[in-house]
DNA sequence: TGCCAGGCCGGGT
DNA sequence: ACCCGGCATGGC
């Protein structure tokens, strides 16, 4: 299996930062099903917000997929609130549920046994769930081999002259899954640290770039 | 105080 | 095909 220039670029990129900030343990969850919610909710969201809305949800025991599925929607609505769009976030909840509902009866092992690319294909379907949304379920809840693409990893790239600037999801996805291994394990490690490193150096304004593991890397 | 965070949708061009 | 405003809390 041989490698393409791109890949080995990234490859080195990876572990310059692995090395740097060792495994990052994502998705920090405690299910699958947390993991799902947990990708609505973090939509445009700081995790730690996310945090105080999981906590909620748990408290109130509510997250299993038929209590979720049951909530009011101004209930849910209120304890999601520390997330953000919470009034949206609920109904993309409520939308999620009633996919999980009507196309797996309810049931999350089923769901997140199905062909890859029919699930990513219905999920894509639901209102409020985007590209970034749905492989983050998809890596991160099923375990698949998924590249999941977010603003860092936009950003990163692209100041690294790999993409264009604002390329499409799917142009910067392909980087990745055409050159890479398709292995998930990877995939979850080198997202978590892109995120990592985004935070520390790469922020949309004012970009910090001393300091940062990938600057040898840059030109 | 303003800007940003692990996006996405709907409407407009 | 892009571009934009809206959604909304909490941290710095």
């Amino acid at each position: 299996m041989t490698v393409s220039k791109s890949g080995k670029r990234l490859l080195a990129m990876y572990h310059a930062l692995y090395k740097a900030y060792g495994p990052q343990h994502w998705w920090p969850a405690d299910t699958p099903f947390e993991v799902m919610v947990g990708a609505v909710l973090t939509q445009n969201t700081s995790w730690a917000n996310v945090e105080k809305a999981i906590m909620n949800l748990k408290r109130a025991r509510v997250l299993t997929p038929a209590r979720l599925r049951d909530a009011a929607p101004r209930r849910l609505a209120m304890l999601i609130r520390p997330s953000g769009t919470f009034n949206i976030k609920a109904a993309r909840l409520a939308h999620l549920m009633a996919f999980l509902t009507e196309r797996y009866r309810g049931s999350l092992a089923l769901m997140l046994r199905a062909d890859m690319r029919e699930l990513r294909k219905g999920l894509l379907q639901i209102n409020g769930i985007g590209p970034e949304t749905a492989d983050a379920i998809l890596l991160y809840a099923a375990g698949r081999p998924v590249f999941v693409v977010d603003a860092y990893t936009e950003r990163i790239l692209s100041r690294h002259g790999l993409v264009p600037v604002r390329a499409r999801y799917e142009d910067v996805q392909q980087l990745f899954m055409c050159n890479l291994p398709g292995d998930a394990a990877l995939f979850n490690e080198y997202h978590a640290l892109l995120v990592r490193v985004g935070k520390l150096h790469c922020k949309k304004s004012s970009p910090q770039c001393s300091g940062c593991p990938l600057e040898p890397f840059l030109c």
